[in-house]
DNA sequence: TTAGTCCTATGATCTATATCAAGAAATTCG
DNA sequence: CGAATTTCTTGATATAGATCATAGGACTAA
């Protein structure tokens, strides 16, 4: 299944860089989804796209901005479950209702596409299944963080997430030694952030001041962090 | 995408009885992974499969059994991150390795097909695009409980799981209100448990002990679990 | 500019769950 | 069968992270 790497939407720990669009606005994609038809619309940030429990009816594909998939509990908890970057899929419903809430985190633009025009296509489904298979993929990873890190390795991982190429288990290490440095765009708030990564968000704030206490970050603004040393943060993740 | 609905590995939270092999042994099996190739091999309990890491090269569905997938922290962290049943899909890779280890729970039949074939049937496309969009919506009612549940609330949600059509947020409650018992078989022992529910052995035993005490549950051998009334585990869930 | 709102940071305290430490049941094996 | 091994339970204690409380910053609108 090697064929599923190749332009697909990275989300966390791709090799794409960040914007890149990776498989959307490039004409000769892999099966680019607007060529099936359907048509992209404009949202603003935070912008419900459907609501756990509204009726299954379209796929959507991220072409440009974030969009986050969550869960709430009667009682108001919430787990963000997907952070989704340009490329990727999402609507996909096992039942006939979605399953999570989709709303946008900064403004994004997003192609929709009927469900049933899924079965016909053989390349539609292809797409799917890749798509899928990548995301599933994250979300074991993301299982594994919930389950088992700790706050520290929790955020870590969080922010080596943003650096494409770098973090997880197959992390190259830098590409120049003496400059290791790299600046991140959060897109997410502190509670945003807490939700994702099952911690509150006096936890995930002190975490970030101590990481910048300890000179491993810098905060140009709440959603804007300069990493000093990837890899210093990286042996933080668990991962090591 | 309604017709994910049918004859699917239903894992938890379905509505097929357990056991019933939901679309394996069943000869109008909407897409019965057999015709396709490949063979069928038997497991002994506490077999892998394959691990972490191997190239992936077969795709494989259980046809009878329980099968857990696992991942390692290098400093012996575990988290089980899904636990199978018969009619799920297991070994897709987004790269060309897969990502966890898989490893029977109990003696288990496991038809494996080569990965190449599956590029070519449509018809197992769709097959798998069903299967992985199921057991999205399962890992992501997985991270709520990660994330976001109590102790209790994991467990009972783990109990609850086993009880088929019952549990989660779409609970028809009890068919016949004078009894509400159900008996489950978990097939996996209290340190499985913990790390697929992210606790620890001794937390999982004291909150079985706990509803044992209350009178929720009868623990007839350490994994077969007498519901006494499945309603009231069911409002300790969280979904409630 | 000033008030209003929302988001973030940080200190003090609490508590759920982890950790450490034995035993008690089961299960396996000779 | 009885010994050995593994799994499970339970108690005592520690601690990471939650909760509660407040203040500081940053953005918005008039």
């Amino acid at each position: 299944m090697a064929y599923l790497e190749r332009e697909l939407g990275t989300q966390f720990g791709g090799r794409n860089s960040p914007g890149a669009g990776a498989g959307v606005a490039d004409p000769k994609a892999y099966a680019s989804f607007a060529s099936f038809g359907g048509k992209t619309s404009k949202y603003d940030g935070h912008s419900v796209i459907y609501f756990e429990g509204d009726a299954a009816r379209r796929l959507y594909e991220l072409s440009s901005g974030t969009v986050m998939l969550f869960k709430l509990l009667p009682d108001g908890r919430r787990q963000v479950v997907e952070v989704l970057r340009p490329g990727d899929i999402f609507g996909f419903s096992a039942a006939d209702e979605y399953d999570c809430t989709a709303e946008t985190l900064i403004s994004s633009e997003i192609h929709e596409l009927d469900l049933r025009l899924v079965d016909g296509s053989a390349e539609l489904q292809r797409k799917l299944t890749k798509c899928l298979t990548n995301q599933m993929k994250v979300l074991h990873e993301h299982a594994v963080l919930l389950g088992r890190k700790s706050a520290v390795e929790r955020v870590a991982s969080f922010l080596m997430y943003l650096v494409p190429g770098r973090g997880g288990t197959e992390c190259v290490g830098p590409a120049d030694e003496t400059n290791d440095g790299f600046d991140i765009e959060l897109h997410m708030t502190r509670q945003e952030i807490a939700d994702y990564l099952g911690l509150t968000i006096e936890t995930v704030s002190r975490v970030v001041s101590d990481l910048k206490r300890r000179g491993i970050i810098r905060v140009d603004r709440a959603d804007r962090i300069h990493l000093h040393k990837v890899c210093s943060l990286c042996q933080m993740t668990g991962f090591h």
